[in-house]
DNA sequence: GTATGGAATTGGAATAATTCTTGATATCGG
DNA sequence: CCGATATCAAGAATTATTCCAATTCCATAC
């Protein structure tokens, strides 16, 4: 007789919009979620490895495919550098400090328009906006 | 005696910002120039074939990264998509038309500001911008 | 002209991130 | 409890790109 073992993560429910949120999608959520410091796939193996020491790179890819697609988090890519996974849903950009390497969430301010910043065609519709920028931020920061 | 072949691209200058124009790096930025379509490497090398047939990929690329890094091409990133190559050298954003594929080049609106669309902290630097576009244009277009 | 040195080109091998495939496991519904 | 379905693991395969070593090209000096 066997215990089972607690739920490491009770706060994640076992389902998020129709994905049924295993043991290592839940571990690797809870793991975005916890540093939000954008890793890519291979980081996350490594921080899930401490938890989970027989998950896979597959699995990781696997998982986090899966969160993607069912839009829990984003998969943020830069140049041709491994993607990263980001649990941030609203709508935001992505400023990439050159000094440290650091990438960090930049709100829209409130109300703002594409058409007012581009000359946009007549009639398209956006269905997506990616914007990153890269720079300095200030030394005091 | 052989004559020397005539120039195929005689409006191409010998040498741009320092870079040496061979015949391969002309023919690459004469498929740039005369298509605008932004082709990937491959493509690239599709049509390179065609006027150069003994030029190899790893001459693409190199010719590519010549261009790109004396500023007089670009390269452009999509998801995690092969990088593309555009002549366009006015900042601009890519709209991608995820009906045809096609890519198009949109300006800003002249005297834009980034700080009036973005709550960037107090003092950044931005030393690159990069927006992505993807949707629908109106039928008639 | 011809020689020379550095840059450019070539073809193939190597690399890195990601995806695919297949079999094993776990979980759900009845 | 049992079969169906979803998920996971491990390694092979794929793809874009870069690296490497050998050759060729080209500008300049002789």
């Amino acid at each position: 007789m066997v215990s089972k073992q607690p739920d490491p993560h009770p706060e994640i429910p076992d389902e998020i919009d129709g994905l049924r949120m295993t043991k290592q999608r839940k571990e690797i959520y809870h793991i975005l979620m916890e540093y939000r410091d954008h890793p890519t796939a291979s980081e996350v193996y490594m921080r899930a490895k401490e938890r989970l020491p027989s998950i896979s790179q597959a699995t990781v890819y696997n998982c986090l495919q899966a969160l993607v697609q069912h839009q829990i988090i984003r998969q943020v890519n830069f140049e041709r550098e491994s993607s990263r996974y980001c649990p941030n849903l609203r709508e935001h950009v992505h400023f990439h400090d050159s000094a440290t390497g650091a990438i960090h969430d930049v709100d829209f301010k409130p109300g703002f328009q594409l058409n007012e910043l581009l000359q946009l065609p007549e009639g398209v519709q956006v269905e997506d906006i990616e914007i990153t920028l890269r720079g300095k931020l200030p030394q005091s920061s």
